[in-house]
DNA sequence: TAGCTATGAACAAACGATTGTTCAAAGTTG
DNA sequence: CAACTTTGAACAATCGTTTGTTCATAGCTA
């Protein structure tokens, strides 16, 4: 049975043993220092080390380097696939740098307290920000913030630092899939008109209509939140058209669409093919498995976490860091358009 | 235009200010000392701490007491909506009592170094976590955390503080509810025979039957873990049986049954009832949407975190923390069995 | 051999709080 | 009025590192 070292080894205790001074022993442990260390005695203390299983404290390293090694993350929804995503890739590479990761999940009741909070009580050197509020709530919340930041799929006119996901271009692939399917009239379940994604989204959606040809029809564009019950709404708007297939700005939109549709006894996908942008498990699970252009939200906190670990160690990089478009995956939901016209029921 | 306090203030600047001790501006500020002090003077600091917005440095203090004030939590899975809930709760709850939490994912790959990892360094003063581990993996990871924790919805015999759900009376809720709907003939598709949980809810089903005069029939309960693949391949075992109701143990596996079940030409919910344990947005989002007992999982991260604090803090409470049942929330996929057989296809 | 430069390690000062101890001035007692 | 007790605040040590500075000693140079 190994002894447990159960008391934490201070510096101080390893200098004693190795009989030397505390500062040779941090020297010799961090290892990047100017000053010279006789071999031996570098290997004493490193075997004094071992055997005390020391390891640095981190409290008091962060106090006399003014750095808390800790990076916060601000997300507005914990549940929400895209931001677990997001975090996990986070993690990843703040682990990787030696960073910890503090999460923060933000109610939209007390915005503006949270980052606040984190960054004025010195917990975090940078932050991490994904918001779902309007740009000057935003803005005005980030104004309180005195540390770094980069934000998360978005964008804020000025110097920020952001990770933006190309949802242009996942929704050109995303309606070209359609296309190639075979459908001319294809409806888009839009987001808010003033949020820079949808903006983005339905650019994308008329570049692919552009070009193939088919011309722009605003009856054919719905506008709404992201939910499932929003997703229902807009749908009704699109039933009434003679659209065969939709194109969803989310997973989640694009289930409340196919619940109402399904729930008015249309048959799917054969009477209605959906494709939504983003991805997650529950995407197969849904009836018919929707098809989706899958969105690199993982690779967005990583490159996110990358890009504010790297401003902290003082180099610099563009303010605004694209990712790669986003992968279509074929599923149940999308099929060739029938011949006929869809018989009202 | 207000003028921006960029610098963070120390306590030596406010009692410079104050003309007071560094000392008194500590006490006078914590609140919670002894020492008396002059109402005149605390005004005074109390003022000058205001106008130069003073925020103690978090890593100061932490270093002197020797305590962080932060929780870690250690969770297999990011994007599982039962711990992203369970996430919050704890948040919140550290949130309330000055902590903040510190996440941390662990992929299976590199178990045990993440515990250690975060304990070692001083970084966490005790932690969550949440672990699908077997328990001789997990208890062998444990042994490496020098600080105080709590296991979610998981117990370990020894002194393990825990915070546990009541799956056995979900369990037991569920196939009641599938009871009073007329079901005599129910599977069960449960979790691999080994784990503590999927015991509890076998448990909870037989308890169910039993009340209402059923005898049990080891044909009609599967295993698996408890995944959408999994689901689809248990049910089979089902489908060949005369059930016409299926109680499930986890959301994903329900989900899985039904999809292969539809796949398969059955009608749902007519052909074959379904009910899982847990619930989640995405529940609503299934066709049929699924009827789900949900469980208190944000609540147990309240419980937990809350649970890890008051140790922390010295007081002590039971080992093993239990949690209300857990709601029945009938959808559409629990319907009363058709009176005929089912004509096999 | 006297004087000078490397070399290797000790010294010491932070970082910004908390908290036990000391101490002067004011108030009280006999 | 001398001695003693409160009261309110300063003093000072400490938490465990990091890092700039000092300083012996040994090795060279002339």
């Amino acid at each position: 049975m190994t002894k447990k070292q159960r008391q934490k080894a201070t510096l101080a205790e390893v200098a004693a043993m190795a009989e030397v001074d505390v500062s040779t022993v941090s020297r010799v442990l961090r290892g990047q220092s100017e000053q010279r260390i006789r071999a031996e005695t570098k290997e004493r203390i490193l075997e004094v080390a071992k055997k005390l299983n020391y390891r640095a404290n981190y409290t008091a390293r962060a106090l006399r380097m003014s750095r808390t090694f800790t990076l916060g993350i601000v997300v507005p929804q914990l549940d929400n696939p895209v931001f677990s995503a997001a975090i996990r890739g986070a993690e990843n590479v703040a682990a990787q740098n030696g960073y910890s990761l503090l999460i923060s999940h933000r109610d939209p009741g007390d915005a503006g307290t949270t980052i606040a909070k984190l960054s004025q009580m010195n917990r975090v050197d940078g932050l991490l920000v994904a918001s779902l509020d309007a740009d000057e709530v935003l803005r005005s919340d980030l104004a309180e913030a005195n540390v770094p930041y980069v934000l998360l799929n978005r964008q804020l006119p000025g110097t920020a630092l952001s990770v933006v996901l190309d949802s242009r271009e996942a929704a050109r692939k995303a309606t070209e899939h359609l296309i190639s399917l075979g459908h001319r009239r294809i409806g888009h379940l839009g987001g808010r008109p003033g949020g820079f994604n949808a903006q983005e989204r339905l650019a994308g959606y008329r570049i692919a209509l552009d070009a193939a040809g088919i011309s722009f029809d605003p009856s054919l564009v719905t506008m709404g939140d992201y939910t499932f019950s929003a997703g229902r709404e807009s749908v009704k708007q699109l039933a009434k058209t003679d659209a065969t297939a939709i194109m969803a700005a989310t997973l989640v939109s694009a289930a409340g669409a196919m619940a109402e549709l399904r729930l008015e006894g249309w048959q799917l996908p054969q009477e209605m093919s959906v494709i939504a942008l983003h991805d997650a498990p529950f995407a197969e699970m849904l009836f018919p498995a929707l098809s989706t252009v899958m969105m690199p939200t993982e690779e967005m906190g990583r490159v996110a976490a990358d890009l504010l670990i790297r401003k902290l160690s003082g180099k610099e990089a563009g303010p605004v860091q694209a990712l790669p478009p986003g992968r279509l995956i074929v599923r149940d939901s999308t099929v060739a358009p029938r011949s006929g016209a869809r018989i009202s029921k």
